[in-house]
DNA sequence: TTAAAAATCCATCAAATGATGGAAACATTA
DNA sequence: TAATGTTTCCATCATTTGATGGATTTTTAA
């Protein structure tokens, strides 16, 4: 049986489907009481009540952006365990870093969405909680910190957190962030990772990075970046 | 000439200075667009018309929220300052946490605020931006990372981002992650704390902090701790 | 081609919301 | 006390918003 999101996946230019992807930006923009079912019906070009025809009511809606949402984050940490996987615990952030930003600087309204489910109480309860726990265990099995989505350290996890909500609070907050430090968008993501790397890997690996890799100088291709430097590292 | 929001903090049991605080802790729950007039005149226990009289329209009223709360944080800046004067950098990022962490954490409608205000674009532009780059600056200065506001290095302003995000984050953030670590209130800031210094300081100093300060174990009472340890650092 | 199913739109509702005018209550001061 | 200024509330409006019934069009399948 196939789920309403796979089918909507299936035909991105249904309505159904644009209705979604245009709810995910719309929300991501203005939050869940911010965003008006009009807005969206107006955005993808059709009636209000096709939507509803579509989705049910609002929160129906939200929910299922919010399911979608997280299933490609879950995704991208699969893509991460499989690159990362054999490699030790510095390389293995550094993928980290690079493919989340990279993905999530791609559809920042994804970033917009998960904080704003993190700290505004919206009236409507999507929970977003248990997904949390749940990418919290993922980057910590990523990582290499726990092999067992049972068994994270509270350490670790608050550790990860702050990871985690780094990268989110950048990509994000980045029409907000990037003017303060006056750099154009490109520039923006080299910053922000560096400044990630450069701040978090040595709290987690003990060693401290001295100017590990992309800072805008040796900027290169994203694909080509995530084959890795051999391990130029040392404080 | 005193300004209407200095009249509000003279007398707190004023009407008006009432309805600015729910209107600061209600903003800060539901964001600019979840929280009404009314829930607002309810909470306060007023008439809503009362409301529009002492501070005209919604927009005007969250206006002067966000003032208001900005003195607040910047007069915090300025008791770090004080604090951190003479100190190496580590021991100005350790007092930096510690007072910052107490503070929000006391009201957690602040940070909300804030984050709010960085990542939703509500369509009430309420200038934020300037102060956001102004706090910035300020604890650049306060940390010696910059002497004067005009000239703070992109990476340092970047890394500092990331510090000052982290804390909002993480006060702001308690009643989703708290659960997912599994503590209670009080040793939620000292796990925190803990895992801000842990994780920063090394970044910001070039040393690795072994186990710094405030564990759980022991714990000690805050005004204590601000007197600082001293210096028993080591990787 | 035709009948059923799916999708879309128009018109409309009820509730919620931001906002205001004006009367009444309260406080201040001469 | 009388006069003036301040504060509060009641009643009410115009919009906005979430949501739906039903007619119409489009697609699918027989």
């Amino acid at each position: 049986m196939p789920s309403p999101l796979e089918k909507a996946r299936k035909n991105p230019d249904s309505n159904k489907a644009r209705i979604l992807s245009t709810a995910r930006r719309l929300f991501g923009e203005y939050g869940f009481q911010g965003t008006t079912t009009r807005m969206i019906a107006k955005a993808v070009g059709i009636d209000i009540s096709t939507l509803y025809y579509h989705w049910g009511e609002k929160a129906d809606l939200y929910e299922a952006v919010i399911i979608d949402l997280n299933e490609g984050i879950e995704a991208q940490f699969k893509v991460i365990e499989g690159l990362a996987r054999g490699r030790d615990l510095a390389d293995r952030l550094d993928i980290a870093i690079d493919v989340m930003c990279d993905y999530l600087h791609e559809t920042p309204d994804l970033s917009n969405l998960l904080l704003l489910g993190y700290f505004s109480k919206s009236k409507t309860e999507v929970s977003l909680d248990e997904k949390v726990a749940g990418h919290i265990a993922s980057i910590a099995i990523a990582m290499g910190l726990a092999t067992d989505k049972q068994h994270v350290t509270p350490q670790a996890k608050a550790r990860i957190m702050t990871l985690w909500n780094a990268v989110l609070n950048f990509i994000s907050g980045e029409s907000f962030f990037r003017p303060i430090l006056g750099v154009d968008r490109t520039a923006y993501l080299d910053v922000v990772k560096e400044t990630l790397k450069f701040t978090l890997i040595p709290a987690f690996t003990g060693r401290h990075s001295g100017n590990r890799s992309n800072i805008p100088e040796n900027r290169q291709k994203n694909e080509r970046r995530r084959q890795l430097p051999d391990r130029p590292l040392k404080t």
